[in-house]
DNA sequence: CAGGATCCCCACCGATACTG
DNA sequence: CAGTATCGGTGGGGATCCTG
């Protein structure tokens, strides 16, 4: 389970609302585009049209979508710049940065594997 | 982006290649209930009824369907017991205990940052 | 018990057009 | 340039029934 069992707690309640919670935060987060924007994030500061020449494939209409949705969990930084044209800047919080570290690992796991992977998925598909 | 660029490669080709085959495999891969599979099956052997059981919310079709894909890209072992009733167990392999660990990394960083995101959330909303 | 097959609905997502 | 709104198609995913 996502959630650590913590044995028999004075109350439930609050294991059982931090469990949904963590099970929430979890829909959003393993998500393929939210994953990508991080990823894409990094250390940088972009601006959303810098972020959709970075990140290949993703539409308008996604990245505002996950951006507001980083944005609400505290993981992505939203700051407006006042000029004309509009100047919208992105950058990762504590959090988001912490968060980057582990999506790093997923990334360097795929590279690692995709050899086995491809040649499991060749054999599977045979 | 979560391949590396490597510079001028001699041929850009398989560069290419293994760069889109690793944007599928992270789209398998980055999804909810997969994640949460490869958890559930943690260091254990399951059959498809004990899995079922432990995580939660999870439909027979979602189940069986990412543990075809989770067997097709060699992350879970699947052994058929020839007797009746039907005996299946799955496993992780070497690669999906690989993945686990990361898998854990994500679970944690939720964990602590449980409150964070409930306020920032919060703050959102209003 | 494991899991395919089918039906069906809803949510995701892309495309497009419009505002500040 | 950044962002919202709307519409329509496609596929995700649940419920159910059926087989070995």
């Amino acid at each position: 389970m996502v959630t650590k069992q913590l044995g028999g707690s004075a109350d439930d309640g609050d294991v059982r609302r931090a469990d949904s919670l963590a099970r929430e935060i979890f829909s959003d987060v393993a998500n393929k585009w939210a994953l990508l924007i991080i990823e894409a994030l990094g250390e940088r500061t972009l601006r959303f049209g810098g972020l959709r020449d970075e990140i290949e494939g993703i539409s308008h209409k996604m990245l505002t979508q996950n951006l507001r949705m980083l944005e609400r969990n505290g993981l992505v930084e939203r700051t407006v710049h006042p000029v004309v044209p509009p100047r919208v800047e992105y950058t990762l919080t504590g959090p988001g940065r912490a968060l980057r570290v582990t999506i790093d690992g997923l990334c360097d796991w795929t590279h690692r594997h995709l050899g086995h992977i491809e040649a499991s998925r060749h054999r599977f598909d045979g």
